[in-house]
DNA sequence: CCTGGGCATTGATATAGATCAAGAAATGAA
DNA sequence: TTCATTTCTTGATCTATATCAATGCCCAGG
């Protein structure tokens, strides 16, 4: 478990064996069945979690009771709600596993810990964190501008992998679009 | 026009005589009228900018020719296009002035030594992205699931004084609705 | 090897909101 | 002030997508 967090942390910097250890003592291996919850709505979050197999969902229910997903969290990703656990608010979210997955969990404090430890972590974070936020200005355009199958297609583009592993009434609950609409989207493209 | 700035960050931290006389020197001041520029599509970003007063705004124009706008930035906003500059990839964005506006212009590398010269001030700036975040995944959400009512009458709610100053048909814009359909839901309120 | 409950598909209908078009009102420049 | 431009309003259609409903499918657990 602990390689995969590494392999991916070696991607952008180097790592000491110190720094490794740190690390190791900071995150805590977990497995999650499929349908497991890392998180639920109304709790206030304690943990973050980077996935090392597997995949999770991020989504809120509304107050018509409906599902809309955040996004899918694949090998690599990293899950959570960190304003929640930063002001100690209940989150908004649920975050589960749609697939049997292992994920590192770690709390802020200790997340915070390695940002002080590491510089070079610190300005990674910072760096995923302004790509984060231009993706997700890239979807509110997307959201707000374009037709079902427009942000269908798209997903298709950017996520391929992520498009055939799960189930299609997520997919439209992400794409913000009703099941039956993404079917005969996909019926035409066919 | 800096003490602005300095009264903006003592929000959060504590400036002593020498790290404000740094800020000085980071960033520039500049006048803009309303409908100049401060970034366009296409460009490579060079600075991003706090604004003293007045308003900015940050949009795209799709492939049909139509703006939307990301977001309104009055007094004590930021505005930029981090990513743009970041991998000096030609920005998707343009910023212009709504309104004849002061801003202090900054530029990536010198951002960058404030934040290496003030851990206090890296952190606030980390904070302020991972807040940006949680309000960019709430507007997601809305964007896919609120009819453009629940949308007019939660921005009305969120920032008052935005819609109070901004042109209508720039509020429909950023909704992501037509300006017809916001004149008409305007009219039914009233 | 059944079998039942979630998933996907398909059809029929309803509706929010877009688009087109034209007039009214506000704004600002001269 | 006056004229011109931009913005806002109102009405009449049109369309994408939701919703409702029925059917078939498939695979997971007994």
């Amino acid at each position: 478990m602990f390689e995969k967090l590494r392999a991916y942390i070696e991607k952008h910097i180097k790592l000491t064996e110190e720094q490794f250890d740190l690390l190791k003592t900071c995150f805590v291996p977990m497995k999650l069945k499929k349908g497991e919850f890392l998180q639920r709505a109304g709790e206030v979050t304690r943990y973050g979690a980077f996935v090392v197999s597997g995949c999770l969902r991020k989504y809120v229910i509304d107050a018509k009771g409906k599902e809309h997903i955040l996004y899918f969290a694949p090998e690599d990703w990293w899950v959570g709600d960190i304003e929640s656990g930063l002001h100690q608010l209940p989150s908004l979210y649920f975050v589960d596993a749609i697939e049997h997955s292992d994920v590192l969990q770690i709390d802020l404090p200790s997340h915070q810990k390695i940002i002080e430890a590491m510089p070079a972590y610190a300005s990674q974070y910072q760096l995923g964190l302004q790509k984060h936020m231009a993706s997700k200005d890239k979807r509110i355009v997307a959201a707000l501008s374009t037709s079902a199958e427009e942000r269908y297609l798209e997903f298709l583009k950017t996520y391929p992998s992520i498009a055939q592993r799960v189930p299609q009434h997520m997919l439209a609950s992400y794409l913000g679009i009703s099941p039956e609409t993404l079917s005969r989207i996909r019926k035409q493209k066919r």
